[in-house]
DNA sequence: GCACAGTACTTGACTAATCAATTATTAATC
DNA sequence: GATTAATAATTGATTAGTCAAGTACTGTGC
């Protein structure tokens, strides 16, 4: 019934393989009591300067809304995995900051992370992952 | 603080990208009255053999669990989108049937979706689009 | 041919995230 | 410098989906 459409083939490929891939990092991270997008704030944060970023710029980072942020970092402060920090010049902002038991948990999970990132991707293909990675940043608008 | 590990960047940077066409897809097929997810379905329905699925097969090729699509599809059955239909053979199974008004939903809802794939991937990368298709269906464990 | 393991699906309880509205603050325009 | 628009963040209500348990059925091995 159909003429094939690469592009909608893309998006549908690319949706299912983000669902295993999710699924997968979500199971291992827990052992260090992660979900995956809690290790995805961490590896933002750890590689922001200073690292802190804005809440707004972390929503960014991380494709979801502001409002998402807000309910995702509030177990996350309680663990004492992020803090909260004001900015002088600007009362609506409040900077994320990653903290020591963020930044030690950040540490030890990259590892399974960085582990099961490599499981996941065919060994085939490594040579084209960093031009693959490039089109996938256009896709978000980062140029 | 941090070795570049190129696995772990196409992993973030594919997460991202899921994220952003999600959002992108869901907003404009809701003039057509579906999510993303809706669309994927019919579409998967529409391409199978006899128009019709297991729940347990359209779930794998969603990327969800079985339960997820039980809720999924309940509205989907009200509105007429789907239908479904017994087996003689095993009567644990139910199979999810495309039903008239999900086909014509399906038909005019392909435009807007291809459409809206295609603005969203950069056109000077048609030929990476393919390679990274496959790549990601690789990930998916469909070599 | 019976017990038991496995499969397909559903349900209750919960979690993650959305949207729309709200609060608080800053920037822009006249 | 007062008014209006825009931005950052949060909150209430809702939705989509998870997991674990349960139901109903089928296939296997003795």
């Amino acid at each position: 019934m159909a003429k094939i459409d690469t592009n909608l083939n893309f998006v549908l490929a690319l949706s299912k393989a983000q669902a295993t891939i999710n699924r997968r990092l979500d199971g291992q991270l827990g052992a260090h009591g992660l979900s995956f997008s809690d290790f995805v704030t961490l590896h933002h944060l750890a590689h922001a300067n200073g690292e802190k970023l804005r809440r707004i710029d972390l929503a960014e980072k991380l494709g979801v809304t502001a409002s998402g942020i807000t309910r995702m970092l509030a177990p996350m402060e309680k663990t004492g995995l992020v803090s909260r920090e004001a900015t002088g010049h600007d009362a609506r902002i409040s900077y994320v900051v990653l903290a020591p038991g963020g930044r030690r948990v950040y540490e030890e999970s990259l590892k399974t992370a960085s582990y099961i990132a490599g499981e996941l991707l065919p060994l085939s293909k490594a040579s084209q992952i960093e031009k693959l990675t490039e089109t996938l940043h256009q896709i978000n608008g980062n140029l």
